[in-house]
Formats: C-alpha cells, structure tokens, sequence
DNA sequence: GGTGAAATTCTGGGCCC
DNA sequence: GGGCCCAGAATTTCACC
C-alpha cells in the first residue's frame, strides 16, 4: 500500500535524492518551510519506512570494481524449498551480488554483479552453478554502462503534455 | 585506473556507504581518527571521483513504484551514430529508466526500469520500440526482489582463504 | 507548523610529527 | 603528507507556543 505524501513531502524526497547530506535549512528554503518542519517530516518519513537509508555513491571503477554483469538463472523444474532456501541465502551473503530479481518469464532469477575482474567473475558463477536449485545461467557483461541512476524514484514525471497519454487510467 | 586507497580509507567509504549521514566524529571513532583528519580524507575522495554523491534510498512501494522490469534490447544489425544517439539520449532523459548497460553476448543493451504500474510501464516500452534504433525488446517483470542493496562496493570481502584461489593471476 | 535555544557537528587555521 | 588541537560558524534536535 502506498502512503499518503503530498507536494512537500515528495519535494523534500526529490532532494534527498540529489542531496543526501542537505542540511533541514536548504531543504526549507526549497519547499517553503523552517528547518525544525522539515526535520518533522523527515523523521516521520523514516518513521513511516518511506527513507529506508541514508547512502553514498562511489565511482566503482576507482575503487577497484572493473566488471558489471547480469546474469539470468534458469532454476531446476523440480526443487525443493530447502534448496531455494540455500539459493536465495547464498545470494543475500554475497556482496559482490547487488541485486536478484525473481521475475516471470523464460528466466527464473536476474542478478546483477560487479567483480574487481572477470576471474573474480568466473570464479562467482561457478559457485552459483554448484547450487543444486541453479540449471543454468546466462552472463552479460557490460561494456559500458549508459546510465546508472541508482534512484528508487524517478520522481514527479513533470512532462505529460507532448507524450501519448492514455486515457482512462484511473489509478 | 584505480586509486590508492589504505584500509582506513576503505573503511571510512564502507561507513559512508551505509550510513551517508553519519557524522565525522563518529566515523573517525570507528577508524581511529579525529573528525577533522576524517574530513580531510573524504575531501580528498571527493575531490579524487572516487565518492559521487550522497542519496538516499526510499522504499518504492511506499512511493507508488510498484513495479519494477529489465528490459533486453536488441538493436538493427545496420543503425547510424545518429540512431543510437537518439536511442542513448531517450534513456537518458527517460526518469522511469534507471539503469542502462550496454551489454556483449546476444542482446544489445540491458535497461532496468522502474514505474508506478504495468499500463506505465507498456507504455514506457511502447516508446522505446517506437526508436529507429531498436529492433525487438524482451521484458522480464520482477514478481519480487529478493535482494537491492544499491551499493557500488562490496567491501571488504574478508573471505579469503577457503576459496579455492586463481594462482598466476597477476592483473 | 513556527520560534528560540542548547548540544552537537562542520570546517577552517595553525602546529607538530 | 598526514594528523591533532582549537575555535568560530553552521546544523541538528530539542524544548514550548
């Protein structure tokens, strides 16, 4: 379900975004309020599970994280929950494995990893294929990366005008 | 090429990685420095590239972005700069589309996207296929996200010894 | 939601190793 | 070069209206 957030809720959300460190004073000045009002909100957005976490970015690259990689895993027809079990907590366990999707389709889970190297790469997907839950997986390697927003919310979509809008939908 | 970074380093960005609010007099408790020689230190990382920004994270159902989806985008085999130019610059203004790789193997590109609902998201794709450039898309829809941690590094990865490591590896 | 104030933090300068 | 101490400025985080 989602949460009610009204205009200033969803401005002072939009600058965490950029600004994670913004002090409650820029944040007012931004929407119209004083610090401490601000500082409300925010501690009710934490309060309420909408900011999960306060984080920072780091060009990968310059630390040492050379490879990106997604990787469909295709899942044994028949398998047991135990197995999924171990599946899932090797997943959670890894750190070099940023994310797993479980999504429809051919695929039964889509990961995407970042490795100092592909050996470091090759020597993850072999771990992941010893899995007894793991049939089979399909790597793509990433030669460059277009963009990487990292944004949990695209935002207000200001621009409805030009697009196609589709009518009738009421959500 | 990667920077220099000592362990204290590496540590003050695995705090700032989670927690990117943290203050410098708590970070130079747990690195064994002073608030002001941490200062110093994530000065030089910012001014180095190797931190990006600060953000923050939200929970997506809480903010109406229900559904999340990767997208495999196979490119025409002939396309001119100016096609791709038009496909890399939609993406890039498109807020709905949060990551973008460029990928070996046999699709051309991966997307990651995140909307408020299937009809946005069918929409969304729509557009895309609408591009000179694109040939075909295959979608795959999260049913559910076992893991997003976001972060850039994986850290320290302390686990060294009971992995079988590559010998001659000399990157 | 605002105001005012105390506790904490940021951030720069100067100094030492 | 890197770190420490110190101090003024800014911020966070409380009171209470």
């Amino acid at each position: 379900m989602s949460i009610e957030l009204d205009d200033i809720d969803l401005k002072i959300l939009q600058s965490l975004q950029e600004d994670g460190r913004i002090s409650h004073a820029a944040l007012g000045k931004a929407v119209g309020l004083t610090g401490p009002s601000v500082y409300a909100r925010i501690l009710r957005l934490e309060r309420e599970g909408v900011i999960k976490r306060y984080t920072t970015f780091f060009d990968p690259d310059k630390i040492g994280q050379h490879v990106v990689a997604f990787v469909r895993v295709t899942t044994r027809t028949a398998f047991s929950d135990a197995e999924q079990e171990g599946f899932e907590q090797f997943v959670m366990k890894e750190p070099q494995i940023l994310e797993c999707h479980d999504v429809d389709g051919e695929d039964s889970y889509i990961l995407k990893i970042r490795t100092s190297s592909p050996q470091t790469l090759r020597q993850l997907l072999k771990e992941l294929r010893m899995l007894p839950f793991v049939a089979r997986t399909v790597t793509s390697i990433a030669l460059a990366t277009i963009k990487e927003s990292g944004l949990t919310i695209p935002l207000p979509s200001p621009i409805e005008g030009p697009g196609p809008t589709e009518p009738g939908n009421t959500t």
